[in-house]
DNA sequence: CAGTGGTCTAGACCACATC
DNA sequence: ATGTGGTCTAGACCACTGG
């Protein structure tokens, strides 16, 4: 049960490293699910063979990457997008320009299957013509609408998606996944770029055809990087402005 | 010379992050030089009248800001805009849309002094009317304009900025600001939005006004969020586009 | 070789949550 | 009172760098 000692010559690999990959390997096993504690950092210890401080290393290191949030006092938690509470803006950079935290409301407009694009094949993984979903959406907020959403996932990962159960689902669209097709969304990348609104995009965001809209293309991942979504948004900037901090 | 015991009843500060604040005091003091190493963990340590493993503690979290470098085996450096090799992208998202890593070269348009607008002003945290400097500039990638830059500093803190100065420094503007004025800039927050051109950008960018462009306004800052840069980015996204990596 | 940061251990104690 | 994560210590040893 104990890990591979560190004194292989070629590639060092400390112990809490290996720790923290057999931790991910429960983690994609679903030994624990979303939101529930994986086993106090003394179990794990005894269990591995290490000691408590190394277990600890591990565990900082899955929670410096959100796969997993430290509670004092309770435990440490598989990351779960079904809080409402915290991290409700991980994955929506979207804020008005006045910086009243407002949550959109989403507004399903088209749910279809069809074959993967090219475009949409390449960063996904698939051959072009693997069948996938396509979810059309509006965000409103405040009524009035401000990003439409072209959402591509592989059809295979997500049988049984249909347009019923996303309009019943409350919570985001990364908590739908996690609940009912067992996906947990772990990292995404985000391309952005300024474009013109074509015709849809116009009529559905209320906009001139022509328009300046942002165009926010992500690509999000599961646990060992493996891609599961492709989705495009675009995004009117009268009232909202995408926010991003560096250091 | 120890710092203050951890027992206080009502706001508890670990040890490790009081150690932190003064290292951090230390730097803005320019204790330490960019680039330059800081004292070893022993000395830090004995200084501070604590373990190896607080101190160790107090640089990991400033390592986690990019306050700082570690280097094994080579000591702990300050964090520094100047040097070539790594960090070059790290206040840089713009990149080429066929995955090249190009550095743009810069072409400075016009450096002017004048009064801080209401705009400029409130994030700066400047009256309105203060005096601040002005930098246009156009990145330019493989010959090809894609960014246009106005970047507005306070005069206060930049006293001697001029064309020449710019012109005759070599690596970003950053750099040219760490040795030129001692300014460390440590983290920033960018807003992006789509925006159409206007004359002045269509002409300097090479496209049709009212081309729609990427807007990014970008405020940094040094130590202690103390503000000092504010900037807006028009950038051309039919070549390029702005990467951002969520988790 | 000596000096640096990096890992690992073992144990004591503190802060927080729950029963 | 108990169990959880969080802090702090002291010491041993490893990996990397440079003289």
């Amino acid at each position: 049960m104990a890990p591979s000692t560190q004194h292989s010559a070629p590639a060092f690999r400390p112990l809490y490293l290996q720790i923290k990959g057999l931790l991910i390997k429960n983690l994609e096993a679903a030994e624990w699910g979303p939101g529930e504690p994986i086993p106090s950092e003394i179990e794990l210890a005894t269990r591995f063979g290490v000691s408590q401080g190394t277990v600890r290393k591990a565990i900082d290191a899955l929670a410096a990457d959100n796969l997993v949030i430290r509670r004092q006092g309770k435990g440490t938690f598989v990351a779960t997008h079904t809080e409402e509470k915290i991290s409700m803006f991980r994955f929506l950079r979207i804020r008005r320009n006045d910086g009243r935290d407002e949550y959109p409301a989403s507004r399903l407009v088209d749910v279809r299957r069809g074959k993967a694009a090219a475009e949409v094949a390449r960063p996904l993984e698939l051959k072009t013509g693997d069948p996938v979903i396509t979810l059309r959406r509006v965000l409103d907020y405040g009524g009035e609408p401000a990003v439409l959403d072209d959402i591509v996932v592989p059809a295979q990962l997500f049988k049984g998606l249909t347009r019923a159960k996303v309009e019943c689902h409350r919570g985001s669209i990364y908590s739908l996944f996690e609940t009912e097709f067992g996906v947990r969304i772990v990292r995404a990348q985000e391309r952005l770029r300024a474009v013109p609104s074509d015709q849809g995009s116009a009529t559905l965001l209320r906009v001139a055809p022509g328009a300046p809209l942002l165009a926010v293309e992500r690509v999000t991942y599961t646990y060992s990087d493996k891609p599961v979504e492709w989705r495009r948004g675009l995004c009117t900037t009268r009232h909202h402005h995408y926010l991003n901090e560096l250091s």
